[in-house]
RNA sequence: GGGCGAAUGGCGGAACUGGUAGACGCGUUGGACUCAAAAUCCAAUAGUAGCAAUACUGUGAGAGUUCGAUUCUCUCUUUGCCCA
């Protein structure tokens, strides 16, 4: 390198990627004499190609690894791929391709990719959620879940995509159409397998508390999907002409039960078997079937009811009896299927009443208002009781709903019970591409466990994926099995594929362990997570799952050491970039489009304008793409990791810049240019006074960069390094002293590794350094300077700026403010009501 | 509708426990080098007034606490996310 002054980041990369991979330089074994750091980023879906939001990822989660392990921590950094899922299966039905091989093949390529990027990864503990040898293990804690009673099966309503004929997740339902076809989502009844995590609800709710370096708002968004509520369960007296004398109920506003106009019971409830065959019945159910199941489509859907032949008779008015009504809005699944209707102050029993009209009686009134009279739309909004009777006049909800429950559970009609909006997480898909459950059915239905010994229960190869639905639904030869003689059908649904990433991470801390999905002593010392990384969207569903799996596992197990996987969280943001669209409204991708100035052409077409749109966040849709692999290709990893890095707070969104990008790559060639010139100077060897402004300098810089890393304001150490190279190149010019040069240089350049790794291994390597594998200590007096910047203020205003020896008392800087030029007109004629006077910082002169 | 955030130059953003607002980068302008361009280097860059020193205004709006508020409190506006 020496001879050429320019810097070839492809030689370096390449010398140093090979260096770290044939010196297996990231390899983690148990130290049990060393603190460890487990630093996990979200493993990536093998798409394809990696993409811009990996490339964040990564960087953010590597310059962390790097950190820990020279300030000598054991880092575990691992690395594996989230492989089972639809995409795969989709592609295997597009292109006529076996899953496997194309799940495979993507991974090849993004391994090869994310290795360009340079990152301290231990390959060796690579894992694949689609091998055998990870899903067997998967197959046995499921067995073992089953065994204590975690895991179940019911029949249950599900969000059925007719054309794909398969069950779409609450998240697949975009405005109660499949994400995918398009159709109009259906619910539908289906046998599935259950996971217990409500079981442990009060646990995941309480425990979060204890979790201080997760981001809050992930907290609040957890809190709120758990959702514990305080009320009270009721039991309505039925009459009518049917069997039914009770019905059961949870609500959270017992006091406003004088406000009771009707009660809605879901169209599943069991009364509703004493309709199931009439025609008029079975018409309200099939439109009813025609809603989602989510809340959100529950919400906005038009309410509708069917009126049956029951009364309920108010608890707090025996006299006082009200219609029962089938309604879409209530779901068998939430409290028992029975919400009580109090149009009055809850909007959507509002509509209802006012569709089916039903009587609207106000019970809670504002504060302020008198005469208050629910008209137009319900008030739900906090108040005071009113027109019930004993509550009236009590304070809503606050202390009515306590009172109304301490009668009605004196009376014996409720008790107190506290709800819980998570439900049980249902894992059974109608797919090919998942693990398979390890659970067979005799002829008649009876569940049998496959037999621990026969595990890995693998998928089949050769099969036909041109089909509706599941394809292992149609492969009878591996559908049926014989234990001990005796026939029996495999499940054919296979596990949700958010099953696999909540214990991976488990997994990595012993990936090789074969009689096991972990080994106890290992994650005994890896576990938790010290800091996880990934994006926000992953809020709450995968990270709750996660920490049920490991509450699961340790369900009636007292060896482990931990409880919640990921100690510290940190949420990053998205990349994004700006939209184009041609004169058309068609989209267009960055590089069919030129900017001269401020006006953007097309670029084989520079007479047709582009629109600009905002910038969103990178998306194939949008074609406002940038491929990682170009930009590696043209600047090199280190320059991408720096812009990456460089332009936003890593918590939140980042806006891809082409200039941006090449300004990182500018100062990944101008600090090889000062490299050079600083190699020359210590071969100078002057060595005659000390470079306290160097050393100064440097320590500041140890002290601000260890500051930054410490809080995550990586954009801030961006900076930081720009500083330092303005500082350094201005400073060369001076005489300095070799030997601090030096030793300076060697702090500055350990301190760049994270970000910069082979620039920095390149430089080190040039230096001849010794022990360059620790984090340089900030030397405190230097980071003290003998004379200070004291601001003076005259009545707050800042007026001048005083540089003289710290520590001065408040008389002999006032000394010195009398002599101050700048002030001189301001002190003139004046008299000094009082002065306020901070130690090394300021003076505030009052007048 | 409820909860949690956010708002700082042309842009992305910085500012430790209240104490010099605008670090750093991008962009823009001017200059040097060049036949020319690119690259590179130098300088300027919150606004208004001024040749200038300098003065005034200024962290979404309004109030409050304080000697002093981007930072703390209240109200409002806009906006993002989550839940309905």
């Amino acid at each position: 390198m020496e001879q050429n002054n320019r810097y070839n980041f492809k030689i370096v990369e390449d010398k140093w990627q090979k260096f770290w991979e044939e010196n297996k330089s990231f390899k983690t074994e148990i130290k049990k004499d060393k603190k460890k750091f487990y630093c996990l980023e979200m493993f990536p879906y093998p798409s394809g190609k990696i993409h811009m939001g990996h490339v964040r990822n990564y960087t953010i989660g590597d310059v962390l690894s790097r950190y820990k392990s020279l300030e000598g921590f054991n880092v575990l950094h691992p690395m594996g791929w989230d492989s089972f899922g639809l995409p795969a299966e989709n592609a295997a039905k597009q292109n006529n391709l076996n899953p496997k091989e194309w799940t495979e093949k993507n991974i090849s390529i993004m391994k090869s990719q994310l290795k360009k990027l340079g990152l301290s990864i231990d390959w060796d503990r690579e894992i694949s959620t689609c091998s055998e040898d990870y899903y067997k293990h998967q197959q046995i804690f499921f067995l073992e879940l089953y065994e204590k009673g975690l895991v179940y099966r019911k029949e249950n309503f599900v969000n059925w995509d007719p054309i794909d004929e398969t069950v779409l997740a609450n998240e697949q339902v975009i405005d109660g159409k499949g994400w995918r076809s398009g159709a109009i989502v259906q619910r539908k009844k289906l046998n599935q397998w259950f996971f217990n995590i409500s079981k442990f609800s009060e646990d995941l709710l309480a425990e979060l508390d204890e979790l201080g370096n997760w981001p809050n708002k992930v907290k609040v968004m957890q809190r709120n999907w758990i959702g514990k509520s305080f009320g009270c369960e009721l039991n309505f007296k039925i009459e009518g002409d049917l069997p039914v004398k009770n019905i059961k109920c949870f609500t959270t506003r017992p006091d406003t039960l004088f406000g009771f106009s009707f009660l809605a019971i879901s169209p599943d409830h069991p009364v509703s078997k004493y309709y199931e065959n009439e025609p008029e019945f079975i018409k309200f159910k099939e439109e009813c079937s025609k809603t989602g199941t989510t809340e959100e489509s529950l919400a906005l859907a038009e309410k509708i009811g069917f009126k049956t032949s029951l009364k309920a008779i108010n608890p707090f008015k025996e006299n006082e009896k009200v219609p029962v009504y089938f309604a879409n809005f209530v779901l068998m699944d939430y409290g028992f299927g029975a919400v009580f209707g109090c149009p009055g102050h809850d909007q959507r029993d509002f509509d209802f009443a006012k569709k089916y009209n039903l009587s609207i009686k106000t019970v809670v009134k504002p504060k302020d208002i008198e005469n208050f009279k629910v008209s137009t739309e319900a008030f739900p909004g906090e108040g005071i009781i009113i027109n019930s009777e004993f509550l009236d006049g009590l304070e809503a909800p606050g202390q009515s709903v306590l009172k109304a429950i301490e009668i009605l559970q004196n009376r014996k009609l409720g008790k107190e019970k506290i709800n819980f909006r998570l439900k049980d997480w249902g894992v059974s898909r109608q797919r090919y591409w998942g693990c398979p459950i390890p659970v067979a059915y005799d002829e008649n239905g009876t569940i049998k466990t496959i037999p621990k010994d026969d595990l890995p229960v693998k998928l089949p190869e050769n099969i036909n994926h041109n089909c509706k639905g599941n394809p292992l639904d149609y492969d009878e030869n591996w559908k049926t099995i014989y234990i001990d003689g005796k026939k029996y059908f495999r499940e054919t649904d296979t596990l949700d594929t958010f099953v696999d990433s909540s214990w991976y991470f488990l997994r990595f801390c012993s990936p090789k362990n074969s009689d096991y999905g972990f080994d106890l002593d290992e994650i005994n010392y890896w576990m938790p997570v010290d800091q996880y990384i990934g994006g926000v969207e992953h809020a709450i569903l995968h990270l709750l799952y996660s920490r049920f799996f490991m509450r699961s596992i340790a369900y009636e197990n007292d060896k482990f050491t931990f409880k919640e996987p990921f100690a510290g969280l940190f949420t990053q943001g998205m990349v994004c970039h700006e939209t184009y669209k041609d004169e058309n409204n068609n989209w267009l991708s960055p590089d069919e489009v030129d900017s001269k100035g401020k006006n953007y052409f097309i670029k084989k077409n520079p007479l047709s304008k582009v629109i600009v749109g905002p910038s969103e966040s990178m998306s194939k849709s949008k074609k406002n793409v940038i491929d990682p692999e170009n930009i590696i290709k043209n600047y090199g990893a280190d320059a991408v990791r720096f812009f990456i890095l460089s332009d936003s707070p890593p918590e939140k969104d980042v806006q891809w810049s082409e200039q941006g990008m090449l300004s990182a790559y500018k100062f990944v060639q101008k600090f090889w240019g000062l490299h050079l010139k600083i190699k020359k100077k210590i071969k100078l060897k002057n060595e005659k006074e000390e470079d306290l402004v160097l050393k100064k300098f440097t320590n500041q810089l140890i002290y601000k960069i260890t500051q930054n890393l410490n809080n995550f304001s990586y954009n801030v150490i961006i900076a930081n390094m720009h500083e330092t190279y303005n500082f350094l190149i201005k400073h060369l010019d001076k005489k300095s002293n070799s030997k601090d040069l030096n030793e300076c240089y060697k702090k500055i350049l350990i301190i760049f590794s994270p970000v910069l790794p082979h620039l920095i291994n390149e430089c080190l390597e040039e230096m001849v350094y010794e022990n360059t594998n620790s984090w340089p200590t900030v030397e405190k007096k230097y980071l003290e300077n003998s004379k200070v910047d004291y601001v003076v203020q005259i009545n707050g205003k800042k007026r001048s700026v005083i540089n003289a020896d710290k520590n001065l008392d408040q008389e002999r800087l006032f000394d010195l403010v009398k002599n101050d030029k700048l002030l001189d007109k301001y002190l003139k004629n004046i008299s000094i009501k009082k002065i306020i006077f901070v130690k090394n910082r300021l003076m505030n002169i009052l007048v």
